[in-house]
DNA sequence: ATAATCACG
DNA sequence: ACGTACGTGATTATT
């Protein structure tokens, strides 16, 4: 005997509405790059992946209601009257359900004059029960009335993926009703959301009751008169005639006039092509990288392409050519320590495969990879360079970064996948690393080594392909001179810093570590006498317990979890309990031991005795760097406790000085540039104190003299707030005024500064026009939520639009500065090297004698980085560590 | 994997 | 009325 087919049949307009409504508050945080809400759209992919893959249907419909009226309203006009209006956000997503399900290769009907009910119904009863089992899956209970020997109708509960299984027999357990006795529960009972009447003051309870006794409503009807005289009797016959109309409408018609048969309705296969394209444009990333193409195109015969490649065991001058694409595989994110599994290249003609034990130390490879005038094209240049030169080699000539230039491109596009990148860009050769080595701890070079060969050769050629589209992409965008003249070249300034490394003197930790776990352990010892019990002091859970319940204290801030216990609520509870200042002393010793003492000496590497960060040039929103492994940008400086960890980064050489310096207010003075406000401008040109000059103006004060310490106090913290993007309560917040005074603060600014007060609504405006923000040297932010119709999601674009300009030319600015540093220092022929930039400084090693070269030098480079409006200012100190070039 | 906290510009 | 300052990363606890 043949397997029984299985039918698979969806009420789509039910299930869709389920599905909007099934993540609590997922409406704002679903939102693709166009401002279209998306939520109902990834529940209702959810649901179709649920089902799909469990029941594994031969046939396959999703079925929809067909406009306003149906043949119900011929006979009751008021049928679904009262509904309340589906929500705008609801109605976007539709038109976008029918692409999912062409992705999902799952057809889909509607027929005029029917709802979903009646396809499904029709389809449902229609088919040879010996050859179908069937699953209805529907949000609608009405629909149960279909359940039968080889139907079973799924009804969701809780949002979309939980779902109650009906069938005769468990209907008959819940309700002791048959299928069709559904349809006579809502002839009594009626249905509010459908307007189906029923009979007056007759539920589910009493309608129950009623089946149980007289089997149906007819049978309800045939004994009313020896029913005795009650209320309810009255009602039954007044409602006789609503009762059989109920019963009408919520009989499904299982004899509609379909279109379709069941033979049109074979399943034949998600259509990979339609559904990336949908992901796309719905900006589901996860579904985009968890799509499994290589095992979905295995398992369905699709052959992609495959691409050729030569294995290299001897190395012939033809295999490189003037121009072609690098790759360098490593299995781990750490480029300083990972091992390089395979390399390849092209030569124009061919793709190259080599193990890299054997092509590394090939000399001929060695100089292709030197010569500057051979173009490279790569994805990731630094990370490339970084390990090349660890296995001994030196990488030069690298033209085209396939990574740096799609962040370029979209800061949005973040992703350290090539595949991810390629898919983003139209590309679909490239299979996702996960799926060729797996993922967490079971990462693996795939056993078969021709698996490896082929995914990197269509990373190669990718490469390729890729780098040709995105340089037009660039020229498009007007970003060509950011990427070739500033990111590219500083990626290769970036790769020098992180291989010399900051030296780190373990021991000066080491000290630190006893003296800080002694007097932890003090602390900790007092907390326990102070709490009358021991508890873990690092678990905010716990900590809340014994402060605000067994000690009563007022909990002024609560998280999503409990109560909140974060400084600025421990700061205001310092009085009441000598308990709350042996925490905050704790958890900022706490803080420094784990974070900075034993955390960097984790990473210190053996044999230098240096750290070696990595910056991440492709990752923040405004062009910042960020720094991992360790993070050297957030090393701590504002209480004299934690800048002690600064002692420990020292030269790398005897003799030498930590060189620092820093732009002083580069923020500020780059929105009095672009804000071309007269009175910021005026400020730094004549060298005034920024917030001293701000205070005197939103508090009208003559004299620089009489600004008090407070006065300066404040209105820096109006500057913070202006560059922030500023809100009030923001403002209020911080200087611990109430919001009505902060936004006097802010009015009063703005008056004072017009030309500030222009540039804010000027840059809102043109977020809104364009959907992207620009800086100085054209970096751009698109900000999706410009024009949401959601407040907060707004208000923080609106902010984010203000700021990103600001932060972002600050950025920019820095890293002109690094790249001219970097060659600075080698026309120069200095020693002096560059270590580190922490956003708006930069830090050096130097011998003593170079140290007036640079105190010169240095200062030079930074302020001319860029010519604004007003002068840039640097400050600069050196010393034997870190922490003394202060 | 996520939340809370806290370090930096 | 809504309810948050902008940009990051590491550690710890907890699920």
């Amino acid at each position: 005997m043949t397997k029984k087919n299985k039918l698979l049949l969806i009420d789509g307009s039910s299930i869709a509405f389920r599905a909007f409504y099934a993540i609590p508050g997922s409406l704002d945080r679903f939102v693709n790059k166009n401002g279209l809400h998306t939520n109902a759209l990834f529940s209702f992919h959810r649901m179709l992946e649920n089902e799909m893959s469990k029941e594994e249907p031969t046939h396959v419909l999703v079925a929809f209601d067909a406009g306003k009226t149906t043949f119900r309203h011929e006979f009751y006009k008021e049928y679904k009257d009262g509904r309340s209006k589906t929500p705008g956000e609801f109605k976007e997503q539709m038109p976008y359900l029918r692409d999912l399900l062409v992705g999902f290769g799952i057809p889909h009907y509607e027929l005029d004059n029917y709802e979903a009910d009646d396809i499904i119904g029709t389809l449902a009863t229609q088919v040879d029960p010996n050859e179908y089992d069937v699953v209805v899956v529907s949000g609608d209970r009405d629909l149960t009335q279909l359940a039968k020997e080889n139907v079973r109708v799924d009804i969701t509960i809780k949002g979309v993926s939980e779902i109650e299984e009906n069938t005769p027999a468990y209907l008959m357990e819940k309700y002791g009703l048959t299928p069709n006795q559904i349809i006579d529960m809502k002839g009594l009972a009626g249905d509010s959301s459908d307007n189906i009447p029923g009979v007056t003051n007759i539920g589910e309870k009493t309608a129950l009751k009623l089946l149980h006794e007289f089997g149906s409503v007819e049978g309800v009807y045939e004994n009313i008169e020896d029913m005795k005289k009650s209320k309810r009797k009255e009602n039954l016959i007044n409602d006789k005639e609503q009762a059989f109309l109920s019963k009408r409408l919520a009989t499904i018609d299982v004899e509609a006039p379909l279109e379709v048969t069941v033979d049109d309705l074979v399943y034949k296969g998600k259509d990979v092509g339609k559904l990336i394209e949908f992901y796309k444009e719905m900006d589901f990333k996860s579904f985009l990288s968890k799509l499994d193409t290589k095992a979905y195109d295995e398992e369905n015969q699709i052959e992609k392409a495959e691409i050729l490649f030569e294995v290299v065991t001897e190395v012939k001058p033809e295999m490189f050519g003037k121009e072609g694409a690098l790759y360098v595989e490593m299995l781990s994110d750490n480029y300083h320590t990972a091992d390089i599994v395979g390399v390849t290249w092209t030569n124009g003609e061919k793709i190259y495969m080599a193990e890299p034990d054997f092509i590394l130390a090939e000399p001929l490879f060695a100089e292709w990879l030197k010569d500057e005038s051979i173009v490279k094209h790569v994805f990731d240049a630094k990370r490339t360079v970084v390990a090349m030169k660890r296995y001994g080699n030196e990488v030069n000539g690298i033209q085209f970064d396939v990574l740096l230039a799609s962040y370029i491109l979209n800061t949005n596009d973040n992703s350290k996948d090539l595949s991810e990148v390629a898919m983003e860009h139209d590309y679909y050769e490239v299979d996702s690393d996960e799926s060729v080595y797996g993922k967490g701890a079971k990462i693996a070079i795939p056993e078969d080594p021709a698996v490896l060969y082929q995914h990197l050769a269509r990373k190669a050629k990718a490469i390729e392909v890729l780098s040709k589209h995105l340089k037009t992409d660039l020229e498009k965008s007007e970003q060509s001179d950011l990427f070739f003249s500033m990111e590219l070249p500083l990626s290769m300034v970036l790769a020098k810093m992180e291989m010399t490394g900051v030296k780190v003197n373990a021991n000066r930790l080491l000290e630190m570590k006893s003296e800080f776990a002694t007097r932890l352990t003090e602390i900790e010892a007092r907390i326990y006498e102070e709490a009358g019990e021991t508890f873990n002091i690092n678990s905010p859970k716990q900590l809340g317990v014994i402060l605000f319940e067994k000690m009563g204290l007022p909990a002024i801030k609560k998280t999503k979890t409990g109560y909140s216990t974060a400084v600025d609520v421990l700061e205001q509870l310092r009085e009441q309990a000598p308990i709350v200042d042996d925490i905050l002393q704790y958890r900022q010793i706490a803080k420094i031991q784990s974070t900075y003492v034993e955390g960097l000496l984790k990473v210190v590497h053996n044999a230098t005795g240096k750290v070696h960060t990595r910056y991440v040039q492709t990752l923040t929103q405004t062009g910042r760097l960020s720094s991992v492994d360790p993070n050297l940008q957030n090393i701590p400086i504002r209480l004299e406790e934690g800048r002690k960890i600064r002692q420990a980064f020292v030269p790398s050489h005897e003799g030498w000085k930590m060189f620092a310096s820093d732009y002083s207010q580069i923020e500020l003075r780059v929105l009095a540039d672009i804000s071309n406000d007269t009175h910021l401008k005026e400020a730094f040109l004549e060298g005034q104190d920024i917030h001293s000059s701000t205070a005197m103006r939103v508090f009208g004060i003559e004299k620089a003299e009489d600004v008090t310490g407070n006065m300066r106090r404040q209105a820096k913290a109006v500057n913070f707030g202006i560059v922030y993007g500023i809100s009030d309560y923001g403002l209020s917040q911080n200087l611990g005024i109430t919001r009505k005074e902060a936004q006097q603060f802010i009015d009063t600014y703005f008056d004072k500064y017009p030309g500030v007060k222009q540039y804010m609504e000027d840059i809102v405006r043109e977020a809104k026009d364009k959907g992207y923000v620009e800086t100085l040297f054209h970096r751009r932010r698109y900000l999706k939520d410009i024009n949401s119709r959601n407040f907060n999601l707004r208000s923080f674009a609106e902010r984010t639009a203000m700021n990103t300009p600001i932060q972002g030319s600050a950025a920019d600015i820095i890293k002109v500065a690094m790249i001219e540093m970097d060659k600075r220092l080698k026309a120069e022929n200095l020693k002096a090297t560059m270590l580190l930039q922490v956003h708006d400084e930069l830090i050096f090693e130097a011998p003593m004698e170079e140290i007036p070269i640079l105190e010169k030098l240095v200062p030079e480079v930074m302020e001319h980085a860029v010519k604004l409006q007003v002068p840039l200012k640097v400050d600069s100190n050196y010393g034997d560590s870190w922490y003394d070039a202060k």
